[in-house]
DNA sequence: ATGATGCGTTCGCAAAAAGAGAGCAAAAGC
DNA sequence: GCTTTTGCTCTCTTTTTGCGAACGCATCAT
């Protein structure tokens, strides 16, 4: 029972994706439910909000009269809650915060990194786990949230945030595949390429792309460790499929040159902030929380 | 289910009133389920929103920066509804609207007339009723809303909006009690007054003041009609006790001037815009719902 | 002192709202 | 022609909400 009613955040769900059943995956939230929400709340609006389309749900020009006042009632919320956080004399408290090996370099630390100047008081503990594990510990209350990859529907975590994580091919900024905005999948037969390997998670992702198409991947080198494939990439030694948060670092630095790959086949890989449901935040992560949120609203 | 959740309608309610009791009677909500929204909410945003004092509850800085929010997003809404309306194309419909004959007279005709001439496609048929009535007439249909004083808990009414009537004493504008901004009831044991009779509404409060104060009023006049009583307040025969919305037109014109009485034993007298809970209200019939509720909000 | 009053809050229970999941018809892509 | 995807509807279960009585506390008038 957020601030703001089920129907509003449905709503701004659905439309930004323009289907049901994709906000439906999003929320983790039945698309009946999501249904009668958006139905009902047109009812009392007395305005279709949105057109239907066989192909989903399109805004009106009253839907889009309220997402906009939607997103301006979303940014005040947010930084009323930072106001309200600062007005509280935000000076100590400590959180425990599970992520996964991919976010030990990029922009997390740096977000942290900022934090501390800014609240020296507050203590962060970052644990680094395995996505399938954090759910349980996020139960037993042995951390206060998580960030996860694609996480499972579990009935006692719920959603804060989530962000789509494209994936992509990672290349010399000098490489040819450098100068595109995007590419296809199929451009993996071309030139030798590096991939993930188990138990790395975007090795699945890989495998379901590669029999869906039928592209034969050039495969030069097989890793089961990040760091070592982005050494490989630097090396000259090929061309890597990683996400764009792999290589959020070295791409920042102008090291490497990252290229989203666009197949509508591609399982999406998304970054989820996870609470467990039922308990109550901590000041501390509550603040940690809003400004990972508010990173994932400009960056990115 | 209207756009807000059921935590921000009852903040507001709360913290308008002071007193999570208050805000019961007013939403016909029992205090109980308001008293958990408002604890939950707090959970929720991390803060206290009201310090608890035995007279009631009082904003603290962060409620006040969360009411001053609300106050920008309702407002917002309500714009919203509007330019829905107006998009629609609003040039046609009907509504049927109960008001009690103490409207005849005043803002209601002034708010339809410029609905006249700003929407002139819109038909609206006045049923003059009594108060009583009209809760029934709401359920079977024969109408969209009304306008209706103090009324009573009905489970299949909803009060859209409501507004507090001051009570007050209505004398000539050289009359001395004219130039006082608010005055006790005690004054009407020292001048010659004149009151309302039943089966008028406000002979009710009126007696239950005299009987709580022990003042005796130096009646010189009764009757059952409110345009009686101010006919002869304007012949000078005496000074009138009528609600603020019974004088409204002639203070408007500088006829009469009105002065609050300020009792805390005097029960409140309260105007509301009620609607069928099921039913669903029609286009015209919202467009003026919202143009009351911009009424009220402004005026008054 | 001593009830009376008004306040917020807690508890158990019943009603209403929301979620889950299967299934439908229609349209699009292959 | 086929599968896939879409919004929507239905029934069943779970969750949330409302209600009313009671409780503890503070204040005020007697």
């Amino acid at each position: 029972m957020p601030v703001f009613s089920r129907f509003l955040r449905y709503f701004m769900a659905v439309a930004q994706h323009g289907s049901i059943r994709k906000a439906s995956d999003e929320l983790h939230i039945a698309a009946s439910a999501i249904d009668r929400q958006v139905l009902q709340g047109e009812k009392i609006l007395g305005t279709q909000l949105f057109e239907r389309l066989p192909s989903g749900l399109r805004l009106t020009t009253a839907g889009e009269l309220l997402l906009t006042s939607c997103r301006r009632w979303s940014r005040d919320l947010n930084a009323l809650q930072t106001q309200l956080d600062n007005l509280k004399g935000l000076r100590q408290g400590s959180t425990d915060i599970l992520i996964p090996d991919a976010l030990t370099k990029g922009f997390l630390p740096t977000l942290l990194g900022r934090l501390r100047q800014t609240h020296p008081g507050i203590m962060v503990s970052v644990h680094v786990r395995k996505s399938h594990d954090m759910g349980e510990l996020l139960v037993k209350g042995h951390a206060d949230f998580a960030l996860m990859f694609n996480p499972g529907h579990m009935r006692e975590l719920t959603v804060r945030t989530h962000k789509e994580i494209p994936l992509g091919f990672v290349c010399l900024p000098s490489h040819e595949i450098a100068g595109l905005k995007e590419a296809r999948f199929s451009l993996a037969a071309e030139y030798p390429m590096i991939i993930p390997a188990p138990p790395l998670a975007l090795w699945r992702p890989i495998g379901v792309l590669e029999a869906e198409t039928g592209v034969k991947v050039a495969t030069v080198a097989k890793a089961d460790n990040i760091q070592m494939i982005k050494s490989m990439v630097l090396e000259g030694a090929g061309v890597g499929i990683l996400s764009y948060l792999d290589a959020y670092d070295e791409v920042q630095k102008g090291q490497l040159a990252f290229t989203p790959i666009t197949n509508r086949k591609l399982p999406p890989l998304t970054l989820a902030l996870c609470v467990d449901r039922s308990r109550q935040l901590s000041t501390a992560a509550r603040f940690i929380i809003t400004e990972i949120e508010n990173f994932f609203a400009e960056q990115f």
